[in-house]
DNA sequence: TTGAAAGCGTTACCAC
DNA sequence: GTGGTAACGCTTTCAA
């Protein structure tokens, strides 16, 4: 811990410049210094103090990443798939939430300061601050949100996706489906309004939106709670899409609480594939999260290694999952459909 | 991104060292001579270079933290406890998965010399590199894992649990109970084993052991597999304990896709209470697994400040919750049970 | 092949 | 209160 380059040096008989390069071009120096070295390091525990390598390096050699929050399953996901790869790439992984924190513009820049390069989760900061980075010309990603020009994306397949899914319901008898979830918060929710909403009234079928705070389960039993207040009045949705798999196992709750049986009274859909939905038998799109994650990594390290000048905008295919929350068939049926990957390339100068 | 504080110290017409001061002790430095950093600053867009300011200091201002897998939502929702209070306590967060690594050591090694303190979740990694790591004064707090002297650690309650499960499975009537997990994986599993054993065996019953690869959703797939088809033979345990959430599901899925009707042929429990646990109404203990986290990150703040020398050694409270498939009542009943939180401390010279 | 020395961008000590 | 300057521990020219 105490013993430094000099220590070795000093030991082995040497400069600190051959200790520097015997410990890393093996073929730099000649292979009885090398030993000296490797020897006089081994005895004194030497450890590099990776301080000092960075910044003589100018490089950090550690990669940032930031989301919402990891309590779902699914950015836990892409995260791991995201450090599967950086790791191999050799490169350490630093994490950052931003969920619930007033100042996460701040922490994402002082994370931008500690790394060669940043992902970015859906609506974890404002564009702002994404824009305020790449200026300063650290490299970033974008994962499940909406692509600017000065970064790179990776996002799973929404629209396609989406009208299968309106297409099923609609299929399965539906003609007025609420649609569960806050288009604002996301841009791939609104993605999937619009592409949901598109399919279902070209059936002839209504759309309309149920508002709620967050994606999280509470949220989808209060939404199930609002519906059936207004059952009296407007009836029940012959289908409710929700936005998420948290929001449709919560509105599931909500409805079979209150005696609606699932699917014979309504419909209900989720979106992502968590693990609780096979259980729950809940129909939803299956999204390739840990792929996600994989995908950003190759692509920061090529900004990073200034591999590539462009920007590209990948999308990655998803899978219709069907169950028995649209089905009545006992037997739990897994109809998938898959959808093409795409790469889009824009030039920058 | 390439202006220094030289720069800034040039514009405002003062010395590095005013302008180091100026940014950082508000107090130090005359208000107008303050005013005139910031400014110039601002104007140049100047943003301390973390690498400079690190190796001054002789600190990563970072914590590593090491898990063996992220998949699960157990680990998870650890490293969100721990991030949550890693960021409010002004560090940032490295992650490392060894899930499947061969060099799995080397990376830990790696990891440590690029932070001020590290946390290990479970077997992430082998005790051998962790005594190197504190050996050499970075200081290592355990998350679920068997403590060592040289370390902190932060454990939840095991034995008194398993004690609570066992009698509940011998007051659900089961005689023969099959413990599903591998023991030998994580002394987690074999404090639970050895309690819930001496519980069911107190009352007459008896414990058997069935072995597993993982402790995956299919390991609990294969497990049930392996029961059934040794029922001709020895019949069917009264009831499957299981190492974790994810065996038990996979159990029950084994099982029912068998015929088996549980809880009225067999029971089955699990550990840890995912998500995915309450939609298939399973019996489990649940697990402080965010508190876990959290506490780490308390408790490596202290260690890396020498705000306390001797090491502590903290359990956390667990509750056993009851579902469905241990009880016949239709409505999921839900006993809690919680046990005292505990903590050690040993002097250390 | 090896060594001396100049950075890398801060912080912190010591005078003034 | 401020400025000069020596660390911090390494990598990397440039000569020898």
């Amino acid at each position: 811990m105490a013993t430094t380059i000099r220590d070795v040096a000093h030991r082995a008989g040497v400069s600190i410049a051959t200790v520097s390069r015997a410990l890393r071009d093996a073929d730099s120096v000649t292979p009885q210094t090398r030993q000296r070295v490797t020897q006089a390091a081994a005895d004194l525990e030497y450890v590099p103090s990776q301080l000092g390598r960075q910044l003589a390096q100018g490089r950090h050699a550690a990669n940032g990443i930031v989301f919402p929050d990891l309590s779902g399953p699914y950015y836990a996901e892409v995260v791991l798939g995201y450090e599967s790869v950086a790791a191999e790439l050799d490169r350490s992984v630093l994490i950052l939430s931003t969920h619930g924190r007033r100042d996460a513009a701040d922490l994402v820049a002082g994370l931008a300061a500690r790394c060669d390069g940043l992902v970015v989760l859906a609506h974890a900061v404002h564009e702002d601050v994404i824009e305020r980075i790449t200026r300063r010309g650290t490299p970033v990603v974008l994962v499940a949100r909406t692509p600017v020009p000065d970064a790179d994306s990776v996002n799973a397949e929404n629209s396609a996706s989406a009208a299968m899914l309106g297409d099923h319901l609609v299929d399965r008898g539906a003609r007025t489906v609420a649609f569960v979830g806050d288009p604002d918060a996301s841009s791939d929710v609104a993605e999937r309004l619009t592409s949901l909403r598109a399919a279902v009234e070209r059936a002839g079928a209504t759309v309309s939106v149920v508002p709620v705070a967050d994606f999280s389960e509470d949220s989808g039993v209060r939404a199930a709670e609002a519906a059936l207040s207004r059952r009296r009045a407007e009836g029940l949705p012959d289908a409710f899409a929700c936005a998420n798999d948290e929001l449709a196992l919560g509105m599931l709750q909500g409805l079979r609480a209150a005696g609606v049986r699932v699917p014979e009274d309504t419909l209900v859909s989720g979106w992502d594939d968590v693990m609780a939905a096979r259980y729950a038998g809940l129909t939803t799109v299956r999204q390739p999260m840990r792929d996600l994650g994989a995908r950003a990594a190759h692509l920061l390290d090529q900004l990073i290694n200034r591999t590539r000048e462009e920007h590209v905008h990948e999308v990655l295919a998803t899978e219709l999952i069907v169950r028995t929350s649209t089905t009545t068939s006992t037997t739990t049926s897994t109809t998938t459909s898959t959808t093409t990957s795409t790469t889009t390339s824009e030039g920058t100068p």
